[in-house]
DNA sequence: AAAGAGTGCTTACTTTTGCAAGCACCCGCG
DNA sequence: CGCGGGTGCTTGCAAAAGTAAGCACTCTTT
């Protein structure tokens, strides 16, 4: 078949389980979000099916990440990217926290930005 | 299902065609370099079916272009070019925070990569 | 303690993906 | 001509994606 094929060691799964437990959201939830089966999406999490780009692009929305975030955790797309300067961008593609904490962070920034317009 | 899916109409199939075109490969020849079959190359092309995240991958690749190129025009990725990668190396790079106030979201930020490692 | 709703997971099933094999056609060449 | 090799396309079929329904469990609430 020649193309990767992922089986129940993928990271992916667990990196996806893992936000959505960080935005403290039920298989249920999420799924309904997607527009996914839950007994799917619970597949997804263990690593015994493999999304296709839709429901990838769809759980992207749903964790509210970019869909890049998801792609590189996938391997699929090279994570590299890029020469760091937007802290915005920064925030939304960490993997490491919840949709809340980002939105946080980056009102807290833009905030920032506005003040210092002032002066 | 809720989640989109692409019939003949996909204006992906024809990118890739016009992709493959221009590089004087034939349908075998880029069907080979992907690693998939020529016949499902041709459905693709056609908009007749619907390519995994891996083998729109294997087509990026193909066709030497970045797969961010080939999800852009599948609809998956919002063509909006992210940079930066490293949350607290964009905000110590921000020419314009005062320095406490990179202190401040490094130190919130950090405050939240702590919090989650706890739960 | 039984009802009710929430959690994640399993099973049986339909639909779509992706392929091996083969069709029809057009060339250049002996 | 007539044959080997190029082109893209079609057609079954195996395997994977994706769903509906329901299981087992834990909390609340009554």
């Amino acid at each position: 078949m020649a193309v990767k094929r992922s089986g129940p060691d993928a990271g992916l799964g667990e990196f996806i389980r893992r936000q959505r437990e960080l935005g403290h959201l039920s298989v249920r939830q999420l799924a309904d979000a997607c527009g996914i089966s839950n007994a799917y999406l619970s597949q997804i999490e263990r690593g015994f099916r493999n999304p296709s780009s839709f429901v990838l692009k769809a759980l992207a929305d749903g964790l509210e990440l970019s869909a890049e975030t998801l792609y590189a955790q996938a391997g699929i797309l090279d994570p590299a990217q890029g020469e760091a300067n937007d802290v915005v961008e920064a925030v939304r593609r960490d993997p490491y926290l919840s949709a809340r904490q980002r939105e946080m962070l980056v009102e807290m920034y833009e905030s920032f930005r506005k003040v210092n317009d002032a002066d």
